[in-house]
DNA sequence: GTGTATGCAAAGCTTTTGCATAGGT
DNA sequence: ACCTATGCAAAAGCTTTGCATACAC
């Protein structure tokens, strides 16, 4: 039977406090100041429990590696901030499946990642 | 001064050979079919080269990891075929960037992949 | 002949696993 | 009290690096 330890829900606390895409460094350390016993291999062995519950997916991203994020957020894209160096969650989807590949391709999903400058940066001198 | 070697010259050749995106695992087996000695450390060695060259880039496939591609075919978007497990380069680019994100992201780049069956794999029972 | 590139082996990283024990139930 | 989940350390992948030698020039 599965035990609510303390660990796990510190790691689920960790991504209700970020809502972005975080990657296993970023719940380590997050981890780290809610558990500071917090062992990397708890981490990885709590990411895969709560994927297997369905509370988190892993997307591994073109530029910032494998994230974590939840679930339940419907399809959507991500952004990269060139930046701050962050993931974000876009709402909505503008491509079409159908257009989007030659005749004889059977397109059944996709997966969209931009690059820029997130309203945060945007204007920040640097 | 670069040199000219039998080693890199099998490498773009497999390139040549197989106009898709290749992983190292792809390239390694292909190229021991042209140098039968070829060591993991060369390969991983020459690529390093030929992205400087600008020969070739390296691109992450959400699915498939690190993947190896020719330069110089332009802005393209990737399929991935669930059936046959390889990646195909489609021309062509059906997304607009400034429909893509919210007000206040500034976007500048992005990669589409797309997933599915290709046409070699459609039909073709399993 | 000179010096770069190769093959091999060892070392780095990230992720996974084995094992004794802490702790949730 | 039981037995799962943790922390630690070792192991397993993938990629990089050090070093002696092969080979491109």
């Amino acid at each position: 039977m599965r035990r609510n330890t303390t660990q796990r829900k510190a790691i689920e606390e960790v991504f209700r406090q970020h809502e972005r895409p975080l990657g296993v460094d970023d719940i380590l350390a997050y981890g780290r100041k809610l558990v500071e016993s917090l062992n990397q291999a708890t981490v990885y062995r709590n990411l895969k429990i709560l994927i297997d519950d369905g509370w988190l997916i892993r997307i591994t991203h073109p530029s910032l590696g494998v994230l974590y994020e939840r679930t339940g957020k419907g399809h959507h894209h991500h952004f990269h901030c060139r930046e701050c160096n962050r993931a974000f969650e876009l709402p909505g989807c503008a491509l079409k499946e159908k257009e989007s590949a030659p005749d004889g391709f059977v397109v059944e999903d996709h997966e969209v990642f931009l690059f820029g400058v997130c309203p945060s940066c945007v204007g920040v001198t640097k």
